[in-house]
DNA sequence: TGGGTTGTGCAAAACGTTTTGCATCCCTAG
DNA sequence: CTAGGGATGCAAAACGTTTTGCACAACCCA
């Protein structure tokens, strides 16, 4: 008494779940072994074109589809990266990640979002995803201090690529980010021309290397006295700090830098609930240039930062290096900003 | 001459790309079996506590972490579903998506964005994830008329939710939506009310569901003639409708719905640029109300949908079905929308 | 003394693929 | 008649886990 050498069952086929069919049941189906299923499924070597048709048709009637994990398990990688942000909602960040699923899109890559509300707890659970190995890689769009350092002794290991951030003493480093210290720089100058001599600069949250370098930039070209106030890229951060600022009458500047858009718009906020005019009172330039910026009112000045082109950008350098293997030479994309002049910024009231 | 058990390399270890540790390093580096290393990090079983810890010393010093490809594998499911929507740059569904993280995040789950862009091939290559047991389960947030079909074939044999989609016919739904029929019933009571008897509806692209509901309840409650040309959501595309209506001479309106706000931005946009005045020529709704659409000048009178709640709550149903094994009854959570009056309606011109 | 229980740890199967080496058959050229 | 070789398809190993059944020792209670 013979047994079929594949798919037998060992339970009997009442079973209420109905497994799916594995490339076993199909190859006992067809009358070959999974080895030939496969074969066929893949092209990767001839196989008879009688037999292949069989074997297809059988694959069609069950309805087989190849469990995508063993294959990945075989393979030792699972074509998927993940894309670490703070926040999803945050217009710019939204452009970001449409960058970064278009490119890994095109490699045929799946994109697993990471929005972790700058919470350490959360960082450290999808950072956790690379060193499992269930995504092949990681772009790294901002995050807070402590996840950075574990981001950074992850980085000699494991394949990551930083999008509009940088890191410091790393050399091989795949890094695509705006020129934020150009962007800093801009609205430096701009105020400055506009004969402004104080102003209040809303950060993001420390130890953002972006952020130092949009100080940086802004400071350096300003020249004037600037007070500096710490928010998480919030409107509702920009509106608490401007808000606060005026309650305690210690707003004696003559302009708003906030370190992006939506908190511009919170300062903007305060600023007209408080009575304030702008930009006859008090000029508002913002960072990023999210949709909304042009259509608030008054439209906002702001520095244009290419953020679907930075998604992309470095998602598809690190592609490049998962998928075909290359090891690139420490690389750096820095994609060029533009200010945007509009209705916002005045010369100053004084 | 015997033979280590376990972790024997067949080529020597002078090879440059060192494979990450596996269990049976860390089961022969501590002298015990992989079950005994799985036990002990599992705690599946009680194990001798000294033995634990010199696994778990050795654990630490080989930086182990075990592969969750395999894990997967053998468990059956891998925690994580996809999230299919057509545009993660549109703020509707970047909310949307921020409730579908926070939520997936809680059960301990990932999400794969993918973003379809209503591009046929993209969504089939996206379905085709759930076909390959690559996600526990999908959340659909409407694509186009194909794949609606395909979606359909899916949902008897694998877990599928709705978010602010629909569906006919099938009773063993998953959905979360909201309240599409009652948002267009309140914008059509509100244009009837101000005095309009004819306006131009945008709709988005045919074959959803929520599009039709909405435009459903606004034409039962508005009563007057209705207008209606075909977009695709985009704020271009409402731009352009309403252009080329106005080259026409054939915009004899008093008021224009638009089926979301990116449209109505555009509707908006376009009418200025002809020189008329919104409200005072012609009047101007959205749908979704969208953070920019109280920003904007005028600000868009539109239905307000909880976009985030909605997200959350369909992955949610999702994922009590796919995490505990639950088949819950047909289900549905309809979403509560309310109607935002703002600047860009006023009583029909004549 | 003998049967039962508890503690401890291992072997082996299972999850579902892909890949490599080999066996068989048949044909053709020398 | 035989050596070589293409065509075809299979067996088995490998990927890295978890789980189940079992073995062995030590202890307890009757």
């Amino acid at each position: 008494m013979t047994r079929e050498p594949y798919g037998q069952r060992r339970d009997d086929d009442r079973s209420a779940v109905r497994r799916p069919a594995s490339i076993k049941d199909v190859a006992a189906a067809a009358g070959v072994s999974p080895t030939t299923v496969s074969h066929v499924l893949s092209g990767n070597r001839p196989v008879n074109e009688q037999t292949a048709a069989r074997v297809r048709s059988v694959v069609n009637r069950l309805g087989y589809v190849p469990a995508s994990l063993a294959r990945s398990l075989q393979a030792g990688s699972t074509s998927v990266i993940g894309l670490l942000i703070p926040d999803i909602s945050n217009a710019f960040f939204a452009e970001l990640a449409k960058g970064a699923e278009d490119a890994a899109h095109d490699l045929g890559y799946g994109l697993i979002l990471c929005n972790t509300e700058f919470d350490a707890e959360r960082e450290d659970r999808y950072l956790g995803m690379i060193r499992s190995r269930f995504v092949d890689g990681m772009v790294y769009a901002s995050g807070s201090a402590p996840s950075r350092r574990r981001l950074e002794a992850l980085m000699g290991k494991f394949p990551i690529a930083l999008a509009d951030e940088e890191v410091d003493g790393l050399e091989r480093a795949l890094i695509a980010t705006a020129d934020h210290e150009a962007g800093g720089r801009l609205v430096g100058e701009h105020l400055r021309e506009l004969g402004h001599r104080r102003v209040l600069m809303l950060t993001g949250p420390r130890g953002l290397r972006s952020g130092v370098a949009r100080a940086t930039g802004f400071v350096r070209a300003f020249g004037g006295h600037v007070v500096e106030r710490v928010g998480d890229f919030k409107e509702a951060s920009g509106h608490r700090l401007v808000a606060k600022l005026l309650e305690e009458g210690g707003l004696d500047c003559t302009a708003v830098f906030a370190a992006n858009d939506l908190m511009a718009f919170g300062a903007l906020a305060a600023l007209t609930e408080a009575g304030l005019s702008v930009p006859g009172d008090i000029s508002v330039v913002g960072f990023d240039d999210i949709r909304a910026a042009s259509q608030i009112n008054p439209p906002l000045t702001t520095v244009h930062q290419p953020a679907y082109d930075v998604g992309r950008t470095a998602t598809a350098q690190l592609l490049q290096y998962v998928s075909r293997g290359e090891v690139p030479p420490a690389s750096r994309h820095t994609l060029p900003v533009t200010l945007k002049v509009r209705g916002s910024t005045a010369p100053a009231a004084r």
